[in-house]
DNA sequence: TCACAATAGTTGATATATAAACTATTGTGA
DNA sequence: TCACAATAGTTTATATATCAACTATTGTGA
């Protein structure tokens, strides 16, 4: 069957079943390992990796956005997105305002606070893109995504 | 600059700021995307994602295992293997054994309880497996692994 | 052999993921 | 207009991730 560096990586005796849980497992500890080194350096700025995306969502943004939108395009669950933006707001980074025309949504607004620790994050941020991937090709990155996309198009079906 | 699938997927306005960016988040979207759906078969069976990933570690040992070894294996923090060992017990999927040699370690073995509960997902597994990446030929799975494994080659020095 | 570093694991505190149940508000059809 | 479904968000409960600090045990060098 299937035999890679990811075998040794994490001590496993047998090989994989077949070549889709080496695939699986591959991306599992992929998406771990660089998780790791993005969280350190948000946690060095008081901010947590779910923090960060949120706050990266309202700038890319530009204007405020309801909750739930912010929920879902952090492919987070509903009732989640509550908590974070709490904590986003006792720290100062965001603001909660209820909308007039309908008042079940809460729009989320990021603050100048929260702009600026986001300013301080973007250039290490880019050198650590870079340390992490500027190894590889532009061709590697495009097949990567490509192949990347293409995992997904199943998962989405269900 | 980059432009693909994921940007009209999250809902984003403006294109990625990079090729680098563009690829480490659909890493992310794609692993948080396949995890959704093995997170629901396995909670079917009662388990977490974090759970069944230790049980499957003990099983393909065979023997059992000290705390730490299996917080390596599966890459988590090491406090964090405490509590996740403690409820694998109070359902009994586990037992934990201090060592007589060096008192300090304590191995985790699985039990049959444990052992029941894996091979009952055994086939929805695999067919998820073939279902979420049969559409993708043996060369492609193989390129996304040699990739993947190229990505973390960086990570590991950090 | 005795102080001290190293190792294995746990505890406590905070943040997040997830499901289920709930509140408040809005839309809709009879 | 009134009952009821749908929508937006929150609360509650459990599991996990992470760091810092801690206990218990073992190894080591003076």
């Amino acid at each position: 069957m299937a035999s890679g560096k990811l075998q040794h990586e994490i001590g496993k005796k047998k090989p994989f079943e077949s070549l889709e849980e080496e695939a699986l497992l591959n991306l599992l500890r992929t998406n771990d390992q660089t998780g790791i080194v993005f969280s350190r350096l948000f946690r060095q700025h008081g901010l947590t990796s779910a923090q960060y995306n949120i706050l990266r969502i309202l700038r890319g943004e530009g204007k405020p956005l309801p909750s739930l939108e912010i929920a879902q395009r952090t492919v987070k669950v509903v009732p989640g997105i509550t908590g974070l933006i709490d904590r986003l707001e006792k720290l100062g980074f965001v603001e909660r305002e209820r909308s007039q025309e309908d008042r079940r949504v809460v729009y989320v607004a990021i603050t100048k606070k929260g702009l600026g620790v986001l300013s301080k994050i973007d250039r290490p941020l880019k050198a650590a893109h870079e340390s992490l991937l500027g190894h590889m090709t532009r061709k590697e990155w495009r097949q990567l995504v490509r192949l990347l996309e293409k995992v997904r198009e199943r998962c989405e079906t269900e």
